[in-house]
DNA sequence: CTGAAAGCGCTTACAG
DNA sequence: CTGAAAGCGCTTACAG
């Protein structure tokens, strides 16, 4: 079932069915109707691969989303999904797989798509100009920027939160509560990902009041699952390393860690207490409940959409926003 | 940059660049660098929507997901990329949002994609025959059947637990360890959905033991929403009902109640014992542990695809498949 | 308001 | 091994 039969059934040309699909208004009201009973008879649905090489432009946005599972995400895209629409564009999503290529995704999703711009959830962002150089709309990196990546600030555009800044106020706040053995919990230090950038955020804070950091304090795990964080700081632990707190750069590091204390017999925050990043929901759940430092989801989506939009629309030029982050108080600091 | 492009610069025909890029085996070692040289030069990427329009057919295998936050679907989806890619196939996945349609994406997909066969993962499946009608490849639905459709066994295959018989042996064990009133955690009862299904379970289990299932013990909140749960079970903790057990018929609410009991002083499992179906990752890790009969993750995904590939390759008909749960046994039974 | 025709960027028999 | 040409299913000026 293609547009020629409706074409064919419904007695008109395939430019008129084409019309009528796409609610052009100079069609009589007669042949519409005519033509939509075929349609809905025969249930006929146009193919979009067709529809999109046909169009010479689209009014398309397109989202790409790194990482399927990531509970933090989720009010993001929802974010971006509304305002997207609310400006007038369409959103195209996809999402691709850890070990895949954002820049080739976007790439192809541009020529296929025929986007008008993208946004990148949660991607590195360490590229080169010359890797930029793969897609030609303007796009924007929504939740980490180019922190490691050697882009000048005219070429790019970002949202996302100061990741070094958070991670020193978190572990400023530990000390100001007394606390002189402040383990860190982060995934693979030297990965130019976001775990580094917060790691440096927690040696500015005990360098600037006169720490050291130490290699045994450093509880570095496989990835950013909660079951690697799990064993990794049972791990740890077996060591018998004095600490009274631990610094976790990500809310899911910190609820695998609070499970492997708890099976210790360390109380949390009785014996150590506990502050992450990131403020995902069900990290609110646990007991105790989980003191982090809350992206600001929404407003990381709808900036970025916002940001995007005036680059589409030549109202604005590259830039790099940074968001301030909330606290939110649980139950997992003490003061000593 | 397009395909002619590319063909006008490396001095070769249209075809051939095709070819080489499509890995044919009939192309001279010598054009085939020459041209791919070019590719990489310029950077090319071909038009996907071109490719599958210009293709007659593909070795596409369709995954529809629905609901894009779903932490249970992360590892069923890895199984199913596996296999596919392990059969042979292609997987093009497109998640879809709770609202969406998903026949109507799964029948968009078939045509643009020009798939060969569908997996819904986690959608309804209170179908009709003629709803079905809109998708002409085989399907199989995965993680849930057509308890509350009216298909009959021949025109659709799913993969999937026993829903009530699951929460029916929840429920009996809940009974068997001396609690007598045994409170149920759903989201609304009566839409059709798994929620209702684990229900049935529930009354089945009661009545069998002799006890009449009533008004007051039934917990229903407006979603699946771990907030949801919470805010849903505080109002209902305040009615002041006696109770002993919950059994909540997911995970995710399950994790919500946990901390409504909390902040009124209930502890768990002492003064009430919790149990859920779905065995998601992170329940593992709440304090106490959830126990909860888990659903073979692995298993579902690999016996969908397994399905699919034989009623794709015709050695196979419309089967109902139904996988066992595995009961995980953590810390929120007590025996009374 | 409607239709014929060119074009979007590919693939794929068909010849050679 | 290589190329010319038709075709995939749409959209969109261009005429009328």
């Amino acid at each position: 079932m293609t547009i020629k039969d409706i074409a064919k059934i419904s007695g008109v040309s395939v430019s008129t069915v084409s019309r009528v699909l796409n609610n052009h208004p100079d069609v009589s009201e007669d042949v519409r109707r005519k033509v939509m009973a075929v349609v809905e008879e025969y249930n006929y649905i146009p193919n979009n691969s067709a529809r999109s090489l046909g169009q010479s432009k689209s009014d398309n946005i397109g989202l790409i989303v790194r990482g399927i599972s990531n509970p933090f995400y989720t009010s993001i895209i929802h974010e971006i999904e509304q305002d997207i629409e609310k400006a007038g564009y369409t959103l195209v999503m996809q999402q691709i797989g850890a070990t895949e290529d954002e820049l080739l995704a976007g790439a192809m999703m541009e020529r296929d798509k025929r986007l008008l711009g993208l946004i990148f959830l949660g991607g590195r962002l360490d590229y080169t100009k010359e890797q930029i150089a793969a897609i030609s709309v303007p796009f924007v990196s929504c939740s980490s920027n180019n922190a490691y990546g050697s882009l000048d600030d005219t070429c790019y555009s970002s949202v996302s939160i100061d990741d070094t800044q958070t991670a020193y106020e978190a572990v400023k706040e530990l000390y100001k509560e007394g606390h002189r053995r402040i383990a860190v919990l982060l995934a693979r230090p030297d990965d130019g990902s976001v775990s580094q950038i917060r790691y440096e955020g927690y040696v500015k804070a005990l360098t600037e009041v006169g720490m050291v950091p130490t290699e045994d304090l450093i509880m570095s795990v496989d990835s950013y699952n909660i079951a690697d964080a799990y064993h990794g700081t049972k791990a740890w632990l077996d060591k018998g390393i004095a600490f009274d707190a631990i610094f976790a750069i990500a809310d899911n590091l910190a609820m695998g860690a609070m499970r492997a204390l708890r099976e210790k017999g360390i109380i949390v925050p009785k014996d150590c207490s506990i502050v992450a990043i990131d403020g995902i929901e069900v990290s609110e759940y646990m007991a105790p409940a989980l003191s982090t430092y809350c992206q600001p989801m929404e407003e990381l989506g709808k900036t970025s959409v916002d940001l995007l939009i005036d680059l589409i629309e030549k109202k604005g030029e590259h830039r790099q926003i940074i968001l301030p982050t909330i606290f939110r108080e649980g139950e997992t600091i003490a003061v000593r």
